[in-house]
DNA sequence: CTGAAAGCGCTAACAC
DNA sequence: GTGTTAGCGCTTTCAG
C-alpha cells in the first residue's frame, strides 16, 4: 500500500490535519512546517487519494465525456482537446462509448455520476426527456445539440451548410442534394434548414442514411439517380463512401458530381480526390465544453450556450458544374 | 445529494450492513429482506458509491488505459474493446491521452494509480526503466510492447511483416524500402528483423520518421530515390502520406511502386488505391489486455504474454513489379 | 498556526 | 440472517 496521509503526519512529527492543509490550503500553514512535510511527502512518495477527498469533499476532479462512438474520427481531436484542457485545471476526464445505444448510454451516465463532477455529453443519442432526468444525478454539457436548460456547445452547422450550398451553387450548380445522416438527426435537421435557406437552387432530401462510409456507399445509386450534380453529405465519411460508390458506377468526383461533407476529418485529406468539407471547429469545442461544465459544477449551472463558427475548406471534390447534356 | 446507503436502510428497517450485503454479497441475506431493500434501494435512485466502496474494498473497479495520441486511428478500436469488454466485467475504463510525451505518461500514471486497478499501456513511450519503476504504484498491461516482467499483449508484426515481404517478393519486387517509424520504435525493429529474414529480397531502411500521413509524405522523396518497387511502411497512416507524396512526384501507385501500410484502419479502405496493409487484430488485442489486466489484478500478477496473430489484407495499393527499364 | 474529533459512504469482521 | 463496531484516507469544523 502507499504511504497516507498518517505516515507523513508521524514521519514529519506533525497532525493528519496539518499534512492534509499543507496540500489542500497551503498557505494556512507555517512555511517552515508546510516545507518539512512536502519534504517528507516527497520523500515517501506520497500522493492525496483523490477518491478519499472526494468523501468529504463531494468532489472527484474526474470529468466524464461520452461518446455514441470513439471510432468516428470526429470526435478524437475533441475528446483529445477535452482531455488536456481539463488538465490543465487538475481534472481527469473518463471517456466511455456507447456503441450508438441508448441504452447503454444512459447506463454509462448513472455509473459515471457518481465518480465525476460533471459530464460532457457529445452528440447523445437519449431523448431530451431521458437526458433532462439524469440531469439530477449530474451536471451535463451538451455537445453538438440542443437540449433547452442546459449549457450547451453547438458548432454553427447552419452557417457551413450555408457556406456548402453557397460553394456549390457559385460553380453552377442548380440542382444539388443533401444526404442526411441518422434520422432524427438534430445536426440533419438544422442542414435542412440552412439548405433550403440559400436561393437559386433546386434541393432533393436523401436519407436517412448511416452516418458511415458505409451510407455513403449506399446512397451512391440515388444520388446518381437524383440528377444532382453538387452534393453536400451529412458528414465526411458518408461523403467519401459516397465518392467511392460514385466512382463505381462511372461517376467522377467532381467532373460529373461535385461533393461536399462535413467534419474536416483528416481521412479527407487523404482521399483522392481530397475532400472539400466543413470543417467543424471539434478541438475548441472540446476546450469549451470542459470550461462551460467546470463553470457550471463550480457555480451551479448558468445555462450558456456557445455556438462556435464553422469554416468551408475548399479541396478538390468540388468543381464547375457540368455542361447540362443537350436534351 | 443522492441516496446513500443509511437512507435506504432508514427507509426499509434494517441496518446499513444488510443493505450493503444486499449489493455486495446478496446470498447472504435473506431474499424477503432483500427484496425490499432492492425495491426502496429502487425507488430512491440508490446506487453504491463506487468511490467510497473502493475506499475499504481497495477496488476502484476502474482501470486507465494510457495511449500517446487517441487520434491515431490505429488505437479507438481497441480503447472501444477494451471498453466493451471491461464493462461485462463491470469495470470502467479511464481514457488518457499522452500526446506522445513521456513526461505526460508518467504524470498521468501516477495521478491515475490511486483511481483505478490496472493500467493498459497502449504502445508506451516511456523507457523500460521508468514502466518498472512506475510498476510499483499500479499493476499495468503492456499492449504492444514487450516489457520484462510485465503481462504483455503483442500483435505479431513479425510475422505480418514477413507476410508483406513475402507478398511484394511474389509480385516480383526485388527491392524493398521499409518505411519505418520513431526512433527505438519497438515495433520497427521487429518488422525490420522480420523483413531482414526474408530471402531474395533487397531491404532499403528508411526513416525514423514520424508516424503520421505527414511522415509519410516526408519520405517519399526518399523512397523515390532509393530504386525500391515496393515498400512496407511503419502503418496506414505514413503508407497513406507515402502514396500521396509519390503520386505527387508522378509516381503511380501500384503501377511503379507498390506500397504496403500496416493496421488496416477505416481510412485505408477509402483511399484510392485501396490500401494493401497488413491487418492488426486491435480489438481482439483490447479484450486480451483487459483480461490479463483483470486476471493480475486478481491474482497478483502472472506475467503472461498474449501474442495475437496477424494476417495481409491485399488490396489495390500493390501490384506486379514494372519491368526494369533496360539500362 | 496547529491539534482534536467527527464524519463522508461504505465494507468487514465479529457478535448475537 | 442481521446488528454492532471499527475503520478506509481524507477534510473540516472547532478549540486552543
Amino acid at each position: 500500500m502507499a504511504a497516507t496521509i498518517r505516515d507523513v503526519a508521524q514521519a514529519s512529527g506533525v497532525h493528519v490535519s496539518t499534512v492534509s492543509r499543507t496540500f489542500s490550503a497551503p498557505h494556512l500553514v507555517n512555511p517552515e512546517t508546510r516545507n518539512r512535510v512536502l519534504a517528507v511527502a516527497e520523500d515517501l512518495g506520497y500522493r492525496p487519494n483523490r477518491a478519499a477527498r472526494a468523501l468529504t469533499t463531494g468532489r472527484t476532479h474526474n470529468l466524464g465525456l461520452i461518446v455514441a462512438d470513439i471510432s468516428n474520427p470526429f470526435f478524437p481531436p475533441l475528446i483529445k482537446a477535452a482531455q488536456a484542457h481539463a488538465r490543465t485545471r487538475d481534472y481527469h476526464v473518463f471517456v466511455a462509448d456507447t456503441d450508438e445505444d441508448p441504452q447503454v448510454e444512459e447506463e454509462l451516465i448513472k455509473a459515471l455520476a457518481k465518480q465525476v463532477d460533471g459530464v460532457l455529453l457529445c452528440s447523445p443519442r437519449l431523448s431530451n426527456r431521458a437526458i433532462e432526468r439524469l440531469h439530477a444525478d449530474v451536471p451535463f454539457v451538451v455537445v453538438n445539440r440542443e437540449v433547452k436548460g442546459m449549457p450547451t456547445v453547438l458548432m454553427d452547422i447552419g452557417q457551413g451548410a450555408r457556406l456548402a450550398i453557397e460553394h456549390l451553387a457559385g460553380l453552377g450548380h442548380l440542382r444539388v442534394a443533401l444526404v442526411s445522416g441518422p434520422s432524427g438527426s438534430w445536426t440533419s435537421k438544422r442542414m435542412r434548414e440552412a439548405a433550403a435557406a440559400v436561393d437559386g437552387v433546386d434541393l432533393v432530401f436523401l436519407g436517412p442514411n448511416t452516418p458511415t462510409e458505409q451510407g455513403g456507399l449506399a446512397a451512391a445509386a440515388e444520388v446518381a439517380a437524383s440528377g444532382a450534380t453538387g452534393v453536400l453529405a451529412y458528414n465526411d465519411l458518408v461523403a467519401m463512401g459516397l465518392i467511392e460508390g460514385l466512382h463505381e458506377r462511372g461517376v467522377q468526383v467532381p467532373g460529373d458530381v461535385s461533393v461536399v461533407g462535413v467534419d474536416d476529418i483528416v481521412a479527407g485529406r487523404l482521399n483522392r480526390p481530397k475532400l472539400t468539407t466543413v470543417a467543424m471547429p471539434t478541438a475548441a469545442a472540446g476546450r469549451m465544453a470542459v470550461d462551460l461544465l467546470l463553470q457550471s459544477v463550480a457555480e451551479g449551472g448558468t445555462a450558456t450556450l456557445a455556438t462556435l463558427a464553422t469554416g468551408l475548406v475548399v479541396r478538390e471534390s468540388t468543381g464547375p458544374a457540368p455542361e447540362p447534356a443537350a436534351s
